[in-house]
DNA sequence: TATTGTTATACTCTATAACTATA
DNA sequence: TATAGTTATAGAGTATAACAATA
């Protein structure tokens, strides 16, 4: 019979896996910054670009409580991608201290192509993953994202 | 027989997969943050002390590349540290322009908070997960990672 | 001549606090 | 009185370029 000693510890599996997950939010952070430094963009202004192209028009509260940020900040990535001809400000129709954002023409086809290059990327890396493999992926990356979420009242979106 | 336009089109499975993958990055990078926040250090700075903590002393070029960063912005993280006394700069023993970066007592003790809090961590996300389950994820992790720095040639470590 | 770390300078993201215009 | 956005100020991370000491 094996006593403990006979096996070598090492790292938990669970241990293992987390330190998968942040090596792999690594390489992909890296390569999304990249991605967009190409296009003229930074992570923080690119977030700002993608939060009006899935969610629409809103105002630069809205778009502080989206991105989990000062209203502050917002005002000053806005004042950049407006200078770059990316985002449009509008008065709000209804309150007259609100302003309202949206994508120029520029700024949606800017983001329509950053889209597709996410695409692209996620064809690349799960095209010779077997349906079954990937399916069981998501999921578990699915429940990982809720027992996080559990963990850490703070971090709910 | 179905045309193509009696199935919803919807998002490709992989791209479901990588969206799952950013919103998993996010929570656990706002996550991580505050973990390190908590303990008076910033990602970069915390990045400093574990490469220290699992490679050990190191010149500050070698840290730079460790770190994917310039020199001088090395010379900004480890004066922080310096100041903190949770690092230690000492001569190099045989190249007397280069400096020798090592984790002081404090810096040590430190990092091994980090690491625990890090392995609690793991261990309350992965805890439900059956083993064979947490395998796959593990393996579909590292295949994952591979695919994507094979995508990207600079994305290596 | 090349390399190590630093000083000088600049840009971006981020935050808090005080202020203006509106609700 | 409270809210939306701005000005003012500050700190942190990052980068490039020029420089000193050393290889």
């Amino acid at each position: 019979m094996k006593s403990l000693h006979d096996m070598p510890e090492g790292p938990a599996p669970a241990s293992v896996s987390l330190d998968r997950l942040f090596e792999l939010s690594e390489v992909l952070g890296a390569m999304m910054q990249r991605g967009v430094a190409e296009r003229g963009l930074t992570t923080a202004r690119a977030g700002v670009l993608w939060a009006l192209f899935h969610e629409g028009p809103m105002t630069q509260r809205a778009l502080a409580g989206r991105l989990r940020v000062t209203p502050r900040n917002v005002t000053g990535l806005l004042d950049a991608l407006q200078e770059d001809g990316l985002v449009v400000r509008e008065a709000h129709p209804s309150d007259r201290r609100a302003t309202l954002v949206s994508l120029s023409g520029d700024g949606r086809a800017l983001t329509a192509e950053l889209r597709s290059g996410r695409d692209d990327l996620a064809a690349a890396l799960f095209a010779d993953m077997p349906p079954g493999q990937l399916d069981a992926f998501t999921t578990s990356l699915a429940q990982v994202i809720d027992r996080l979420k559990a963990v850490d009242p703070t971090g709910r979106a």
